[in-house]
DNA sequence: CGAACTTTTGATATCACTCAAGGGACGTGG
DNA sequence: CCACGTCCCTTGAGTGATATCAAAAGTTCG
């Protein structure tokens, strides 16, 4: 797989009123962690006050560069992703709105994997300034956004074990719910599907597989009537199938019933 | 593959002198990663004073259990696996002296996949209120450890590339030279080789292969003169050309030049 | 309306798995 | 000290899942 990701780009500011509030996913997803407060919803919603926007197919922050902030992902899907010498790419992980990465990207140098675009998105920065001051305040964002990074964790180790131990029906499978999951806690699911904007090659670099098999194993879901799918928009036809085929346990993405402390 | 692990076990606290200061991989770990005061190493050193044994082959910490501490590896090899339903085992990441792991572990419910010791290992507990004190003390052992915990994020993510993208002899390749360099960090690699208690079953665990397939690819190994392995010591015969072999790029398990802040 | 991507299909190749069994090594109990 | 069980490593033979190669058909979009 070649990598079709061209450089920055960096859209100019774009303010959208309807990031106030009710509808920003970051604070949708944080809500799920515990409650916030007025006070936290405000210091979120100006976090994602001045989004940009980044174009289908571009970096949102490159390999090797030194990290500037944290980025929040307010719309649109994105991805980490890792070149290799040989040209073979890795996608490490999917970005969904309301996640954000780099929440420690201050005590690092350089980065180690990019983070791209899949469809257009939009993106706010969070300086580190702001994140030290959050620190400093003992504000209870920090545990909050600390757990929602301790769930990404888990992500990427149930990804460990779906490219380490499942079949190629499994591994897709288990992609797509680990998706509906994600998109249905910040409310951005149909009753049964979502948008999915990779296309088969994203996928297969997904699950270290080739597009062809990936082609292919998508036909087999098809023709077992658990999804359907056509123009990058995925219906899951059966969940329940869909979970025992991939031995999906929906758990790792829970926060579980602690409130912290 | 089956889990060979028994149960907890974990035994009496045992004290040894060595502890202090020069000998604490904890310390000499985390000097990689910034200087620390004398302060600092004595507060390293209490955490390290009082470990519990472990054997070889039982769990330090079970899935699904509520954390109660963080865990450092003070002497032996360990991992992070888990067991799936199917009883298929992933291993996810080794430990070796002066890792530590479940530095937030405070903010989750439940453990999501056990560690479990490989060879007989010492262990220390530190309690989550003492980093809570470290915390609001602004010790500045907090962001070196977090900076620690930053390169075992990446370590899992070399992982997913290993296991989609690397061939056998490649993720094999890739692994061994992964452990020499971490071990070479704390002083307990020999000039070209080191102790390595997996077994063949745990290796096959770790790299997503058959154990017969292992087998096969470290004769394969053998016979190209890159290594050499006898009862579980590991000799590097030819760095440069595992190297090679593997695309192993040592930067990622490298801090960087940063100084922090 | 043509260039560049995607998706799809067919044919063939191969890497790695499974099954099966033999041979250490090590520990335990008689 | 020998007998036996239990791992672990090793080997052989056969199979299968997934990759590769090649090319056609469909899409998107400037």
């Amino acid at each position: 797989m070649r990598a079709p990701f061209s450089n920055p780009g960096q859209g100019s500011g774009i303010h959208d009123p309807r990031d106030g509030n009710g509808t920003n996913p970051l604070i949708r997803r944080l809500e799920h962690f515990g409650a916030l407060t007025a006070e936290d919803r405000a210091i979120l919603s100006e976090f994602c006050a001045d989004p940009f926007a980044v174009g289908a197919r571009t970096e949102i922050a490159q390999d090797g560069a030194r990290p500037t902030g944290a980025f929040v992902l307010l719309d649109g899907m994105a991805c980490r992703s890792k070149l290799r010498a040989d040209g073979t790419r890795q996608i490490l992980a999917y970005l969904v709105p309301g996640d954000f990465c780099d929440l420690d990207g201050a005590l690092l140098d350089r980065r180690d994997h990019a983070i791209a675009a899949l469809s257009s998105c939009r993106v706010a920065r969070i300086g580190f300034d702001a994140i030290r001051d959050l620190t400093a305040a003992r504000s209870a964002l920090i545990p909050l956004m600390r757990r929602a990074s301790l769930v990404d964790d888990a992500i990427l180790r149930e990804w460990l074990i779906n490219l380490g131990s499942r079949s190629a029906i499994e591994r897709i499978a288990h992609l797509f719910l680990e998706l509906l999951m994600r998109l249905r806690a910040v409310g951005l699911a149909r009753a049964d599907g979502y948008d999915l904007p990779a296309s088969q090659v994203d996928l297969a670099d997904s699950t270290g597989l080739s597009t062809v098999h990936v082609n292919r194993t998508l036909q087999e879901l098809k023709r077992r009537g658990l999804i359907e799918m056509r123009s990058r928009i995925l219906q899951i036809r059966n969940v329940p199938g869909l979970t025992s085929l991939s031995g999906f346990d929906p758990r790792y993405l829970a926060p579980g019933p602690t409130v912290g402390r």
